[in-house]
Parts: structure tokens; sequence; C-alpha cells
DNA sequence: TATTGTTATACTCTATAACTATA
DNA sequence: TATAGTTATAGAGTATAACAATA
């Protein structure tokens, strides 16, 4: 078929991020996580008693929609929520949410590696500043 | 905030197709389309008479869905169907098809244009070999 | 006044299962 | 038997507006 979106990059940014999300969504399905779980374990585990508003704005996260996302966690014991003023409260992972996010970094890790080791090898090191230079 | 994400290229890739991806949706709503839209008017356009389930297949996009996004491609009066045997159809454009295919056309030249800008030099040709090693 | 956490809601995208009719 | 088109449905991600309470 003759295709002419794949000489776009940013076609083939959505088409390589889709592939990639998929296989990582489906990996971390096996230990009970998704992927914007995952993320936000890894960035409490980072910066114990950041907020909701915080980790939302660094992740693209609307403030809304962390809310179900976060009582998805604390319902499953992973992380807990002590109050920092009236208004605020920050966030910790529980012993249970330090042991998945250290079962959620193994599968991350090796997942990227495998990514990494996809593209040829001329190509490897410009991925990542290139797609920097694309949304930071 | 210390982040332990932006160093995986998949973490990247996927907040870069975010961006990249919202902003072009943005701007191909000016002109009443969606990516999803767009990208089966230019296949359809560069493919007279595929049917519904080839097109799916190269966009990776399942038969199912097909069917909502063709019907609303055809209640705009921008494609049609012409029977090919008793099962299955081809698709063309109309001519007021055509007109919009030229005009998601240029919004995504130019879209792609300053994507590529964005992307400093010596990176810039890395990207899109990268990117179909990941997904092709 | 701005921010935090929250509720409610809606739209889009994606996925699966099942059905009919035809190749 | 495999494929094309379709229906129905559900899950997930994302977006906006609004509210109360607090900084």
């Amino acid at each position: 078929m003759n295709d002419p979106l794949t000489a776009f990059p940013g076609y083939s940014l959505r088409r390589a991020a889709h592939a990639s999300s998929s296989e990582l969504a489906t990996r971390l399905g096996t230990i009970g996580l998704r992927q914007s779980d995952a993320s936000v374990l890894m960035l409490i585990g980072a910066n114990p008693s950041a907020t909701a508003s915080a980790l939302g704005r660094h992740l693209a996260i609307q403030r809304a929609n962390m809310v179900p996302l976060l009582k998805r966690l604390e319902d499953a014991g992973l992380i807990e929520r002590a109050p920092i003023d009236g208004k605020s409260q920050g966030l910790a992972l529980t012993q249970l949410g330090q042991d998945r996010l250290d079962e959620a970094r193994q599968v991350i890790e090796s997942f990227e590696a495998e990514l990494i080791l996809r593209i040829p090898a001329d190509h490897r090191d410009h991925l990542l500043p290139a797609l920097e230079a694309i949304w930071r």
C-alpha cells in the first residue's frame, strides 16, 4: 500500500509511542500496575512528601485526574497521605508500595534496555536528546 | 523535583508523542478533522478504492473502530463507498474530500516542518530511522 | 487572590466479542 | 474456512468546569 504518512517524523512518533506503550502496559499489567501508576510510584519514591498537585504538574496529569489514580494506589495499600498543612497532603510509599516500585523498576529497566537495543547503534544515542527537544 | 523518568527513552517517547499529538490535533481541529480522519484521508487519497479493512490494517486501527470513523467522513461528504464485490467496498474521496485533504496536507506539512526544526541539527536526521526501528 | 483537593462529566481512543454475509 | 463489514460494549486516558477550604 502506498503510504505518504511514514515519511513524517510526527506520524512515526505516534506509532512508535503507541507500540512501545502497549508493550510496557502489558508487562506492567502482570504486576497489577498501569503506566501512570508506575510513573507516580517512581516519582513519589524519588520525592517523598510531594503533593498530588506537584506530581501532576510534573507528569502532565491534571489535578482532577490524579484523584482516582491516587485513590487506586491508596486502596491497594501502596501509598499513604500525611497532612502538610490544612490544604496540602504529602504522599509517601508504604512498605508494600516500595516493594511494588522495586518490581516496577525491574520491569521498566529491562523494557527500556530492550527498546534501546532495537535502535541501530548509529542512531541510538540521538534518540533521547531529539525527543527531549520536542517536549521539554 | 527529582525525576528518575526522563532518563528513559520510552518515557520521553510517550511525552514527546503526546505533546506533538495534542498540538497537531488542535491545528487539524480548525479544519474539522481529527488526526485519524486526516490519516485515513491521506491514505485513501494515495490508494483509491482501498477497503476499510486494508486501511485499518495499515494504520493499526481495528476494523470495528473504522466503522464510526468512516461513517463520520461519509456523513461529512468527504468520502464515498463503491461495492467491489458482495463483501468488500472500495473507498474514494469526493471532491470535497479531496479539497479537505489538500487543507489537511498543508496543516500537517507545516506542522512537521516546525517539529523537525525544534530538533538540534546534529540529532535531526537520526530521529525518523530510530523511530521506525521501534515500531516497523 | 491563588492554590489544593475534590466531584462530576464528557469525549476520544482502544480493545474484545460476537454476528451476518460473502470469498 | 477465512475475510469484510458491522454492532455493542467496556476500559483507559484526557479535558473542562465548578466547588469548598485553605494559603
